[in-house]
DNA sequence: ATGGTAGACCTTCTA
């Protein structure tokens, strides 16, 4: 089963190409981030010709996430336990019913910037109900993957300038210790473990030439519980979909796992 | 030190 991750910073405006990567590359599960649009604006038909049962969890403008997959989905779940005040769409959830069944979370962790705002305690606090939802996850003893845009650059080696990130939310002390308490509950990063560049960048800015400079950071993980470990094969970074038209400022992660 | 780009959308916000 090859299951990806992207962050596509809006399925609608870049549609085309979401589509065409989508054909070539042929997961059989996708989580996408950054759809900017609410459910009824996901350009649903275009990905059920292509073969795929969807879950979207959208908002208006901002973040907006979604669960693709060519088998079919059960026990969905839009947002995090304790979502009550949150109305920012930044997590999907379903079992995927393939011959094993694994259960995948797609999540958009927020930026969290600048820090010292509200927006960076939200960021810590998003991230401490991620670690509590997967202390729950981890005690059925299942297979589950979480994958999706983490905004967190793990160590110093997964930025090219690690540097100029020191002010920024990504690469505070206590993202990088929120990450790491997540990994230590029990979950292997999947490109660490079986990725062919370990520390693969899967996003560059826009800004200041940041591709062609290779200004990049690896900020999209994919996390498996010890059943999924087991099942790991690969992991890929599909860094030349940067160089494309009108391409995402990040690039599709796609794991291996056996059936 | 600053500004640089992209998307949604109403004017600035988010990244």
């Amino acid at each position: 089963m090859r299951l990806a991750t992207w962050n596509v910073n809006s399925v609608n405006a870049r549609l085309e190409t979401v589509l065409g990567w989508f054909e070539a590359a042929q997961p059989d599960v996708a989580v996408l981030q950054e759809l900017k649009c609410v459910d009824e604006k996901f350009p649903r038909e275009a990905f059920e010709r292509l073969g795929y049962n969807i879950e979207v969890h959208g908002q208006k403008t901002y973040n907006g996430v979604a669960l693709l997959s060519k088998y079919p989905l059960d026990d969905v779940r839009r947002g995090l336990p304790e979502g009550e005040d949150d109305d920012q769409a930044r997590y999907v959830e379903a079992l995927v019913l393939s011959a094993r069944p694994i259960r995948v979370g797609g999540l958009y962790l927020p930026n969290g910037n600048p820090i010292g705002t509200e927006k960076f305690a939200y960021k810590l606090n998003w991230m401490r109900r991620l670690h509590a939802h997967a202390t729950n996850l981890l005690a059925y003893e299942e297979a589950f993957v979480l994958a999706g845009d983490f905004n967190v650059i793990p160590e110093p080696e997964d930025a090219d300038n690690p540097q100029s990130w020191l002010g920024d939310a990504l690469f505070q002390p206590e993202s990088r210790a929120a990450f790491r308490a997540l990994k230590n509950l029990g979950l292997t990063e999947a490109n660490l473990t079986v990725g062919a560049e370990p520390h693969g960048y899967t996003f560059w800015d826009y800004q200041a030439g940041a591709w062609q400079r290779n200004h990049g950071i690896r900020i999209d993980h994919i996390l498996t519980s010890p059943q999924a470990t087991d099942r790991l094969q690969a992991c890929e970074i599909h860094r030349n979909v940067r160089a494309g038209e009108k391409p995402s400022d990040h690039v599709p992660v796609v794991a291996t796992l056996a059936d």
